[in-house]
DNA sequence: GCCACGGGCGACCAGCGGACGGTGAGCAC
DNA sequence: GTGCTCACCGTCCGCTGGTCGCCCGTGGC
């Protein structure tokens, strides 16, 4: 419990994204397990103790405190742990809550976090209206992410109270959906969206030396919504995920697709149902060779 | 609706299997998301589609009965889609629970299996000592996997009412642990046999062309219990990961420090920690030419 | 025999991946 | 205006990965 504990935020964070690496290498070769987790459990270990030494120089002037202190530390470095995915929350400006060790607030609106502290110090008040506020003190702050924060305006797409998506049509590729409905170069654009979504998180993950995702998981579309693109969900991700795939692996018999559809008239369901067979078809053919069409 | 009907279910297999290897591919390339399990819910959708249709036949002769038939379906078949997973249980004898279309019995006991269908024929009784019963009806049998079994006894490794392992001491090397202790050598073994079982788990997977795991998992671990080893589980096979790791990525450093801390007496936990320590220095040090080592 | 230590592993939890189907928007007439 | 089609996405669910701490095995005395 030294040579750790010497070393600086930064080398920490390097070593943890070593690690990480080395573990990914780790599983590919399928060899070892959870060299990544375990160093990053290491470091929050580690980072707690550093805390706690700081709270002993504390409480040393202030000695009846100090118990009660290391308690309250306990508690939320335990919740410090347990909070590690909801990162992703509000991170839509890259660099501002940085090597924040405890990142309770992180995240939190400043207003609600003001609000907790003041609470806390005074006891469990009557005064507390907000129903959630009562559970945050009750369970020891872990609801506290849940709650209901001001939609943020990052990006201009705004609006509102989100109202429901216009349902999708059958479009040639090219072609703007007329009337209250959208097209399919639509459709695929969300999921490039989605791809862009996804970097972002993982440069964010990386920058905090935290796990970071290889696919678009609930945290992805979590940091969508908070980012303003509110009509990125996951439901309808992944109902038409195999259109998507079937348009990048080839592009000119999705587009085929599209317009046979299109001419016949059928909706979007008989059209994402009929993207199942040439993807199948695809595999059954030529089993491997499909790898060239992957090279981007 | 008629190509992918007509394929039997050997093509449909391979069909899947393709796909799924499509699908990873994808990932690292990073571009696109889900064909696999697309596919997976399509197979899964065209499999329930034919079984429909065979129960059409069926109900034609009961033209009363057809409605219920199919509801009941429905129920089942539902069942069956959230069943995919438990496969992996009481798969130690491969091929014998093979093409089930319905698991529900798979992995659960015989004798308590006939307790069921007569409880739930005349009623939910008060003879039913077995709370667990009683759950199973309420439940549509979902609770069902989780019932208590007899030890299988596979592979010699038994052991009645399963004790609690010795605890692990610090051996040097090649030392056999003296007294009801277990040495750091056995220690790794278990890593090793995690690995076969992993391997279990992945081929049996491919053969179904279903979900294949990565890394060791739940159900790996799942696996390795009911194929007898008892001995292995989560808890102490994560507490120890990043010993093994050291282990595996230099025998030589992982030996002097098992030699130091034995000559010391410390205890299992403080070599526990120490092993830490030369995973992040080797991290540190050289960063990325690490990866040598893992080059098996 | 008895006690104190320390660690094995049962059981828990948040959150994940995955799925379904009720609202209610939408267009045709 | 009216009706009825159909698909968007709120909300659910079985698990998973990750963790904690109780219980009790264990060796020293």
């Amino acid at each position: 419990v030294n040579t750790l504990v010497n070393m600086t935020e930064q080398e920490l964070d390097d070593v943890v994204r070593t690690m990480v690496d080395i573990y990914s290498l780790d599983l590919l070769v399928g060899e070892k397990y959870g060299i990544k987790s375990a160093i990053r459990a290491e470091r929050r270990r580690l980072d707690e103790a550093e805390r706690k030494k700081h709270m002993e120089l504390f409480a040393d002037i202030d000695g009846k405190q100090r118990k009660i202190d290391e308690n309250a530390l306990d508690t939320l470095s335990q919740e410090g742990l347990s909070v590690e995915e909801p990162h992703g929350d509000n991170t839509i400006i890259l660099s501002q809550n940085h090597n924040f060790p405890l990142n309770l607030n992180t995240g939190t609106d400043p207003v609600l976090l003001l609000q907790n502290s003041g609470h806390l110090s005074t006891a469990v008040s009557g005064l507390m209206t907000l129903p959630d506020n009562n559970y945050c003190s009750d369970q020891q702050l872990k609801a506290c992410k849940k709650q209901k924060r001001r939609r943020s305006k990052e990006s201009g797409e705004d609006g509102e109270d989100r109202q429901r998506e216009h349902p999708f049509i059958v479009t040639e590729p090219g072609e703007l959906a007329r009337g209250k409905k959208n097209g399919l170069d639509y459709l695929f654009d969300l999921y490039e969206q989605c791809g862009k979504f996804l970097l972002d998180v993982q440069h964010i993950a990386k920058e905090r030396g935290e796990k970071c995702p290889t696919k678009v998981t609930n945290q992805v579309f979590r940091h969508a919504k908070h980012s303003g693109a509110g009509y990125i969900n996951k439901p309808k991700m992944r109902h038409y995920v195999h259109c998507y795939a079937l348009h990048c692996l080839d592009v000119e018999q999705s587009n085929r697709l599209r317009r046979t559809y299109k001419e016949r008239g059928e909706n979007v369901g008989a059209w994402r149902q009929a993207c199942y067979y040439p993807l199948v078809d695809m595999a059954k053919d030529n089993g491997w060779d499909i790898e060239g069409v992957f090279n981007k």
